[in-house]
DNA sequence: ACCTGAACACCGTTCAAGT
DNA sequence: ACCTGAACACCGTTCAAGT
């Protein structure tokens, strides 16, 4: 949503968004690629990258801001388009996809639930997640008992596995799990799922 | 368990285990505590340090081996001792406050459930588990749908949460929801909780 | 065999000087 | 205001020389 961005003279917002794009390409390459050769790679200085990211996490968090804005903005969509439960659950596809093609969006909200200065993108992703679980609740799909947080925990294995071995079944399987734990009925988890 | 710690000379040994004491305290004051330092502390080259461990996570595992180790040995001790679903809170007790005191502990567990090379620690832990969950199965405590690995990921909230926050009620009730999940009646489950 | 420790390439971070 | 980029302290890692 509107992330609040203070407005930047227009050449300190240029420099920024190609520092993000930038650092997106890199971090896909490699994670751990470093700070100055991004900044080298956007024409930038390693100072003017400093002063828009005081730290890597908070550089990171910025390369998958838009996607988990997009996340929070498909939550509604969903609610408007489909059952209650059935957004839920291609809410958690699309969480799981992010979380898989690019696996660092794992590590910023790992560190956002923990951290304090990332708590601007864990809120709105909680949100998101609150609306999915309030419609499922109204509707009588789930119980009440787990909060969004709690829900946002228990799937965090969507989110952080990598693309590694065959985790895919697992995750479709451990999100049945906590799904039916939350109440859905074994038939509708199972026929949701394609 | 025996380690199979290939026999080495005895000032390696020595090395070895003075290296990982040094760390383990290097670590519990800073847990991005360079290696150099380490091996300074530690009385002895960095090429020695990197001779035992080839990278940071084999010097964090081997910290926290003797932790993981004792996790492994305790999980049939509870068996004896208590019925088995009282065995299985007990032992997630544990490694909850393992993961709590020295949250090292949740990094190198979850680097170990990724990376192909620590398999060696993740391994014992995975049979331990797989004891408990054996046993609670054989009792009809739990269902069966949910193996060792899987009951590892659902509860990695214990292992890998911080001391931040009043988590503690909330870990404690999502692990009273994983349990009913599996199958454990609502009474069993919160008698067993103090 | 194993260890030392200087050396290397590179890291994150700062800050005086520019525009 | 904002940026540059040289500079600093420090990082992980290597490897010739020692024992």
């Amino acid at each position: 949503m509107s992330s609040v961005e203070a407005k930047l003279r227009s050449d300190a917002q240029a420099n920024r968004d190609r520092l993000v794009e930038v650092a997106r390409e890199a971090l896909a390459v490699d994670p751990a690629a470093s700070l100055n050769s991004i900044a080298k790679a956007a024409g930038v200085g390693a100072g003017t990258l400093y002063r828009h990211f005081p730290n890597r996490d908070l550089l990171v968090v910025a390369v998958y801001r838009k996607e988990i804005d997009d996340l929070v903005a498909l939550a509604p969509r969903l609610l408007a388009k489909h059952p209650p439960l059935q957004a839920l659950l291609r809410w958690c596809d699309r969480l799981a996809k992010a979380g898989k093609t690019k696996h660092g969006i794992g590590a910023a909200l790992a560190a956002a639930v923990t951290e304090e200065d990332v708590q601007a993108t864990y809120g709105p992703m909680l949100a998101a997640t609150g609306q999915l679980i309030s419609a499922c609740r109204a509707s009588g799909d789930i119980r009440a008992e787990i909060d969004a947080q709690d829900f946002l925990i228990l799937v965090s294995f969507l989110w952080k596995s990598r693309p590694d071995s065959a985790g895919d079944t697992r995750g479709r399987r451990l999100l049945a799990f906590v799904l039916r734990g939350m109440g859905a009925s074994d038939e509708a988890v199972r026929e949701q799922f394609p």
